[in-house]
RNA sequence: GGCCGAGUAGUUCAGUUGGUUAGAACGCUAGCCUGUCACGCUAGAGGUCGAGGGUUCGAGCCCCUUCUCGGUCGCCA
């Protein structure tokens, strides 16, 4: 057994002294202080043991590698002169009788310094992610993903879901995401394609008798990436259960994810079941998302009514005018200008704002539109001297998103409004079933149309008598919202082929249309299916609030970069003729214009 | 696809109004150093300033084109 070691390099203690010891890691740092006479710093993936070098044989070895080679390092433990305290095996040092040479690092200038990774440019930790990794800062949150998910599964399985996996090559949906496409060899011209999601088969698994399913389940959508978004593919934590309405899914995501964001979170926890719940409605009109961020204590006001007839363009009737007024605000006009700026160009809408001075007079900003109606809008606002008020203005819309955007950006800008350290859940319910199509004009399904109306068969029924506009439809659909990051997206499901006709019929299509493009589904609720629900919440991200990261590349052990590639490994690739023609496949050169 | 930002030594960055030989830190190489732990000291090597074109006596800097990366919007039922 040559490469078996006694310790890990987190192993030794005081108490190790004297006794004769193995260790293997990799050279991270060689210090040098006098001819013969040398600190090696060794490194495995459980920490660092210093190695003395005292003699001129071992010294030659030493010198002859680069850091990060790997080494077997045989020796006695031997209490330190002068002791580390900042490190756990701080108080004691390999003395070695042999060095043995593992894996030699054939560079000694390395792409960039393993315990500063972090700080290089990400092409470069991505080109050499297998280095990056090497860096405990980088590795943590790769250990972090492995222990959440484990507590995901155990926690599920304790209360009663099985996990079962459902394919990976399987038929392209007609609806959502663009797909990953896979060309059939056996039949020419088809094409499987990768799941956006378990969805079709985890409500067949319902139909067929299993009670609660759950998936730690990869999903793949084409779509561009994102901060909180990777590129490809993602993991979902995929659950289902049958019989089940609304409550029954909040309350086992209230069981399970606390415990896990207290044990594995960078922040207390502060929400305890049960979550808030937000109508979407009401989500919008007070934070300005559909995702409120919580933690900021900041909410939006209406002022529509107050500013009716000011000579102001963005004011202009059947516009939508928001404010978000922040008391004590000493924010410097430069940073309102750099704040707005921002604002402007997240929420692709100008914002504005005004001051109320130490004597209650509005100033800055727009402040000169509302001189004539000073009083009613502070009364209305309830503003007093050092207020800071936000406007946005312009369609509902916008103005509530923008309103939004800058919420979060005052919230985080301005001190005393935000508490970072902290998990802030919270359920968005009631989603609206329909919207107006924007280039169409027509109803369009919203969201997901298999979810079940609110009010169920009844409420279809008004709506296709006319007695009822559809927009106000509400569908039986969820978010779960952490810290303004969307974690999860469920919903109680329409089970009933009848209410599905009826939802598909409001949105112009027929039963065929049901029959063909969701054919296993249909035919199976045909069969007698439970009514059932379920909630889909996003691996990576959780992970990401978890760790306390920005990025989501941070917890993917090899994530792709924003263009959907795989630096590492070269993907996509041109592949060889002879697997296209195995394929069917033909490459037309792109035309350029 | 739109918008914004970035690209200078192995790495992270600075580079003034366009003006001599493009700098720093870390890393690397050599030498010195027997208690370092971000070791220290001395010396040194290392540059297609992303690429192409233009303006100019002169371009890292100004203009145009293009590539790459990141952020953001579109997109993500």
């Amino acid at each position: 057994m040559m490469q078996s070691r006694t310790h890990t390099c987190n192993d030794l203690r005081i108490e190790h002294v004297g006794a004769s010891v193995t260790l293997v890691g990799w050279m991270e740092n060689v210090r040098e202080v006098g001819s013969n006479f040398a600190f090696v710093v060794l490194r495995d993936f459980y920490g660092t043991t210093q190695i003395v070098v005292e003699s001129e044989e071992l010294m030659k070895i030493v010198k002859s590698l680069n850091k990060e080679s790997t080494i077997r390092v045989e020796g006695t433990v031997r209490e330190r002169s002068s002791k580390n305290a900042k490190l756990a095996t701080g108080e004691i040092e390999v003395v070695p009788s042999s060095i043995e040479v593992l894996g030699r690092c054939r560079y000694n200038e390395l792409p960039f310094e393993i315990n500063r990774s972090r700080d290089a440019d990400e092409t470069q930790r991505l080109k050499y992610r297998y280095l990056d990794l090497r860096n405990p800062a980088v590795k943590n949150n790769i250990i972090l993903r492995c222990n959440v998910v484990a507590a995901l599964r155990s926690a599920m399985l304790a209360h009663d879901f099985l996990e079962i996996t459902t394919p990976i090559l399987t038929a392209s949906s007609p609806e959502g995401a663009r797909d990953y496409l896979v060309p059939a060899r056996k039949h020419p011209g088809k094409f499987y394609a990768l799941p956006q999601a378990p969805q079709q088969f985890k409500q067949l698994l319902m139909t067929s008798g299993f009670d609660r399913y759950f998936q730690i389940a990869p999903c793949f959508r084409d779509e561009d990436a994102r901060g909180d978004r990777s590129p490809g593919e993602f993991y979902q934590l995929d659950m289902e259960m049958a019989f089940a309405a609304q409550d029954d899914v909040f309350s086992i995501i209230e069981d399970v994810f606390p415990p896990i964001f207290a044990k594995y979170g960078a922040y207390n926890v502060a929400s305890t079941a049960p979550f808030r719940r937000i109508p979407f409605n009401e989500a919008l009109e007070t934070y300005g998302s559909d995702k409120p961020d919580l933690r900021i204590d900041l909410v939006l006001q209406d002022m529509t009514k107050l500013v009716e007839g000011v000579d102001f363009a963005p004011f202009a009737a059947g516009n939508t005018v928001k404010a978000i007024v922040v008391k004590d605000c000493d924010l410097a006009r430069k940073a309102v200008d750099k704040l707005c700026a921002d604002v402007e160009v997240q929420s692709g809408q100008k914002p504005y704002w005004f001051k109320v001075d130490e004597n209650g007079e509005f100033a800055g900003g727009i402040a000169k539109f509302l001189a004539d109606r000073k009083e009613a809008v502070t009364a209305a606002l309830g503003l007093t001297p050092g207020c800071f008020v936000g406007v946005t203005a312009g369609a509902r819309l916008a103005a509530l998103k923008t309103a939004g955007v800058m919420r979060k950006m005052l919230g985080a800008a301005v001190p005393g409004h935000m508490d970072k350290e902290r998990y802030e859940f919270c359920w968005v319910v009631d989603f609206p079933m329909y919207e107006l199509g924007e280039e169409s004009g027509e109803l369009e399904f919203c969201h997901n149309p298999f979810s079940m109306p609110g009010g169920g068969e009844a409420t279809l029924d008004k709506a296709l008598a006319g007695e009822l506009d559809p927009l106000t439809i509400t569908a039986q659909q969820y978010d779960l919202v952490c810290n303004g990051v969307e974690l999860s997206s469920g919903a109680v499901r329409n089970h009933d082929p009848d209410i599905m006709i009826k939802a598909f019929k409001l949105v112009r299509l027929g039963e065929d249309d049901v029959k063909s493009k969701f054919p296993a589904m249909y035919n199976a609720f045909c069969y007698g299916a439970p009514p059932h629900a379920g909630i889909a919440p996003g691996v990576d991200r959780m992970v990401m609030l978890l760790a306390g990261e920005d990025s989501i590349r941070e917890i993917i052990p090899f994530p792709m970069n924003k263009n959907a590639q795989d630096i590492l490994m070269g993907a996509p690739s041109e592949v060889e003729q002879k697997q296209l023609d195995e394929l069917h496949i033909a490459i037309v050169s792109e035309e350029k214009e």
